[in-house]
DNA sequence: CTATGCTATGTTACATTATAACAACCGCTA
DNA sequence: TAGCGGTTGTTATAATGTAACATAGCATAG
């Protein structure tokens, strides 16, 4: 529950110790609210899929999750993991991390917005960040262009303050 | 050739209208003088991927680019595309959009940077940004983490001006 | 000029990531 | 309880990317 004065909220956690459990339950809490209001199905699977994700900081790819789910007993065949990650992705539940392959929770999935994220090279975490400086100077230069923005692929990778310590 | 006054230095070329051939040309002879100096070989392959990258700005994809080179009588195996790709890519000659696992020509290829992108969802044409605004809120808030940056993957998506009006 | 070693390419096989297409099931409600 | 829409099962395949080893080309020391 650390929590950093910096100005960057949502996500100063996944570098930092935390109640992971608190993650967890919190995310699982807040989809399950955000499903029920917008009329759509958290089922088994997708609520699985949606809490391995959220087994750590570390972004996971679609056959690990399905391996995993596999070993729970749930059907294995691709379209089973693509399926739920679609769902929960449409659902802003979680991220894509296109860099990587991976998927990793959304930190702040009530409030609809881009995934911009620090991915440690050595321990694999993500940290998503909510940095609206960014954005502004994003948004500045989308308009010098005229260009107007759908989505936006922001992934940051290099080495944690914790990883650069022990190295 | 048209050149904006924006502060946006490089790459104000892929949306608008300009003399491509000088964009192919300018690439090829950047490309063969830093070779040179670097004592690095731009082999016939390895040129003639980075002259079918430079066709458009509209970034291609590995098997794309993989059956043009086929057309050309070249090697058809996947690993004489990938092997030319990555060199161009250690050599600062293209970038890899990982959003949407497809390569493009960068702009500025003597000046070692990362790519910032904005893509056209409806053209596909990729315009490479050169914001040093970007840079410093970026840098800032690794600064504020602690984090070590590494490599940057900035994709924004979305619909650029033309595109905008013919819609 | 030729032996040697390094880099580049050829070739086969395979790994990883993702989707298409259609069938079966499930829960809701008319 | 019939029918409908959404979800899941199942099979097959597409798309993207690598490993590993053999061969060829090039540079240069002897």
């Amino acid at each position: 529950m650390t929590a950093t004065a910096s100005s960057i909220s949502t996500a100063s956690t996944a570098f930092s110790q935390h109640d992971h459990n608190h993650c967890i339950k919190s995310a699982i809490t807040q989809a399950q609210n955000l499903c029920k209001e917008r009329g759509v199905r958290l089922t088994r699977v997708r609520q699985r899929v949606l809490e391995l994700v959220w087994q750590s900081h570390q972004p996971l790819g679609a056959y690990t999750l399905l391996s995993l789910l596999a070993e729970e007993g749930f059907n294995s065949a691709p379209p089973t993991i693509y399926r739920a990650l679609e769902f929960l992705q449409n659902e802003g539940l979680i991220h894509k991390l296109a860099s990587v392959n991976a998927y990793t929770g959304c930190t702040n999935p009530g409030n609809p917005h881009e995934g911009h994220f620090f991915l440690c090279l050595s321990c694999n975490q993500a940290l998503e960040l909510d940095t609206s400086t960014l954005q502004n100077s994003l948004q500045n230069s989308a308009e010098n262009h005229g260009f107007a923005i759908a989505q936006q692929t922001i992934e940051i990778t290099g080495y944690c303050a914790q990883c650069q310590q022990s190295a």
